[in-house]
DNA sequence: ACTAATGTCCTTTTT
DNA sequence: GGACATTAGT
């Protein structure tokens, strides 16, 4: 296929997008409207133009998002191009790690310097809290998890303690002092540990584009700057931004501001509300929505009051099923899936979406019991295992010898040696000038990480070595270890798709795998599975059929939402995200009672949903109610009745 | 000083 | 059902 004949497919305002010249630029794409295809075929288009491709910068938001983009634009570029590499594509956090180990001497920083993932960051934190003698106050001090997301939401937004404490953490307002104190130390720990937490990979980035001499050099980097789903950053990465194009001139930004779903992260939607005005920019809306059947557009239109329109005006109304409970919830989805199947649509095409990645669980029994594969995307991650963590700290030691994280992580490991031992061994280790052939631990500790710690050592097989030496660790310290060990032979795995060890763990810290079929890789490929999704993970992606589970309120929206208006329309913004991932068939379920395991002090667990505020008049008329009562329920309606008519609950079932 | 067992309090979504 | 603090036992 020519190039010019790939442009002729797209519509007339996303050639137009595709192939703009000028000043910066703005795409407005609704859902479901080619954002994706037209992004890729200006990224083409800027190729075939003869611009580089290491003068790209592209700025997805995950890496997953950037590789889709890279296989398409060397599609539309055809044989023109024979193969297309963006050296420079990724999410901001992975482009700021690349650039401040570019000029880490110019910032400071050791060569060697470390990513520190979220649970190494609040385990940290967690060891300050305790130096500082907060963990045993009376009143009980903010756990670790929640000290790092305030300090996050603070840096990122670039406002005060304060304001951070006040709109979004008011429980933990009387500890501000504390707080504060905390921060100062964990500053001053990353500094002398060469640690940067995914804030400072942002930070140091913000910082250098701060000095003239370094934002020249870095700007010179790229002539096109192209980010995606602009609604969900931040304030410092719109600076980052405006440090990198000043005036706008080869910057392009897409986004929606009806999915904006990341206020959580401290992402602002004023960054592209106001993007016209900043730059000057040209503004190009895509409306025309290509997913889709009308009638599921329909329902989020009345649902978000837009106006989106699809080519593809027939097709089933969306429903809105009332079920008893989660156990039916799961029945209904399971024995729709298989229906759909049977009608020849595979698993791996239709997804089953909800708010927070828990929601899930009955349904996931019920598919495990019933044999039906699934791979789920958020929630727990494989790399937050404490097992997998245990082998990388070990890693992370020997590539930081610095790493006091890491360190203390990895010397627990050895029988005997607690928090205490782990200080005593550290402190003589740090004093000896942190040399591993003079690491005084236990004897094959010692060994292992003089071997992993010298720089002649080749990465290949330091994985293998570092696991035989953890596996009779593995054996005493969990029970399913066979479970766990196999975790450890697929991390293996995909490190030995790494040129060397640095990065292999900024990759781990940076973009770890989604889901554990990311890490089984091919053999899994082939088979056909179910999708199970948190809204957010979902982001981006398509299916056939979508189910979205506990549509009621306190759900849609999330309790933790009802307090505020702007949190209760982002809610709003998260369900049109959901209800727009499906092409043809949309399901929103809810349940009339669920059950509650926490905070109930009183023998009844079960709960009475109230209907989501989302559901008004309006958006109901756009959808099929039914009800669904499972077997079960049936059956216990039934034995309350006489005479029992077999009949017809047999009929029922089908 | 370390480990295991018990008790108490819970804020979701992710780079 | 999990995280975290406290207590009891080695």
């Amino acid at each position: 296929m020519g190039a010019m004949e790939a442009f002729e497919r797209l519509n007339a305002r996303q050639r137009e997008a595709a192939r703009f010249e000028g000043g910066a630029l703005l795409i407005l794409a609704g859902a479901g409207t080619g954002k994706t295809n037209t992004l890729a075929h200006r990224v083409a288009h800027l190729l075939l133009r003869g611009v580089p491709p290491q003068k790209l910068l592209l700025l997805t938001f995950t890496r997953r998002a950037a590789l889709e983009m890279t296989r398409r634009a060397q599609r539309i570029a055809g044989e023109a191009l024979k193969e297309v590499r963006l050296p420079w594509s990724g999410t901001f956090h992975s482009i700021a790690n690349r650039l401040i180990r570019r000029h880490c001497a110019r910032v400071g920083l050791d060569e060697s310097f470390s990513v520190l993932d979220r649970g190494d960051a609040a385990d940290l934190i967690d060891v300050l809290r305790h130096e500082l003698g907060f963990s045993k106050a009376e009143k009980r001090f903010p756990r670790k998890d929640t000290c790092l997301a305030i300090y996050s939401h603070r840096v990122n937004t670039q406002g005060s303690l304060e304001d951070t404490l006040q709109a979004v953490f008011p429980w933990c307002a009387e500890w501000r002092d504390e707080l504060s104190r905390l921060f100062k130390a964990y500053v001053e720990r990353k500094l002398s540990i060469q640690a940067l937490d995914y804030d400072d990979l942002l930070l140091y980035w913000h910082a250098m584009m701060a000095d003239a001499a370094l934002a020249r050099d870095i700007g010179e980097l790229f002539e096109h700057v192209l980010v995606d789903e602009y609604q969900d950053t931040n304030v410092l990465q719109a600076e980052i931004l405006k440090g990198l194009r000043p005036g706008g001139a080869g910057l392009t930004v897409v986004g929606d501001d009806a999915q904006a779903i990341y206020s959580f992260r401290a992402a602002s939607v004023e960054n592209i509300r106001g993007f016209e005005a900043q730059f000057a920019a040209s503004v190009v809306a895509l409306e025309e929505n290509y997913r889709s059947t009308q009638p599921v557009l329909d329902a989020a239109n009345a649902l978000i009051g837009k106006n989106l329109s699809s080519k593809r005006k027939s097709g089933a109304r969306p429903r809105y099923v009332t079920v008893a409970d989660d156990q039916a919830q799961a029945e209904y989805v399971v024995r729709n899936v298989l229906e759909a199947r049977e009608r020849g649509v595979l698993l791996r095409r239709q997804a089953v979406l909800f708010r927070s990645s828990h929601h899930s669980d009955v349904l996931e029994l019920e598919l495990v019991r019933r044999n039906i594969p699934y791979v789920k995307y958020g929630g727990l991650k494989f790399l937050e295992a404490a097992h997998v963590k245990d082998l990388l700290a070990l890693l992370r030691w020997a590539d930081n010898p610095k790493n006091r994280v890491a360190a203390f992580r990895a010397l627990q490991l050895v029988p005997g040696i607690g928090p205490a031992g782990a200080e005593r061994v550290f402190t003589r280790f740090e004093a000896e000038g942190f040399s591993f052939s003079r690491l005084k631990s236990a004897a094959d500790l010692d060994a292992l990480m003089a071997f992993l710690g010298n720089p002649q050592t080749p990465w290949a097989g330091q994985m293998q070595r570092a696991r035989e030496w953890y596996e009779p660790h593995l054996e005493r310290r969990y029970d399913a270890a066979q479970v766990r060990a196999g975790d450890l032979t697929q991390l293996e795995r995909i490190a030995s798709q790494f040129s060397d060890r640095e990065s292999f763990l900024s990759e781990m810290a940076l973009d770890p795998p989604q889901a554990t079929s990311d890490l089984a890789g091919a053999p899994y490929l082939d088979e056909d599975y179910l999708v199970l999704s948190t809204v957010h993970s979902a982001k981006g992606q398509e299916w056939e059929a979508v189910h979205i589970l506990n549509v009621s309120d306190g759900n849609f929206p999330s309790e933790f939402a009802t307090g505020r208006a702007d949190l209760v329309e982002e809610e709003r913004r998260l369900l049109y995200v959901a209800m727009t991932r499906a092409k043809t068939d949309l399901h929103l379920l809810s349940p009339l009672k669920y059950y509650v395991t926490q905070q109930s002090r009183m023998g009844d667990r079960h709960v009475y949903g109230a209907k989501s505020r989302f559901m008004t008049r309006e958006v109901l008329a756009c959808m099929e109610e039914i009800a669904f009562y499972d077997s079960k329920e049936a059956e216990a309606k039934e034995a309350t009745k006489t005479p029992v008519d077999v009949a017809s609950r047999l009929r029922s079932m089908w």
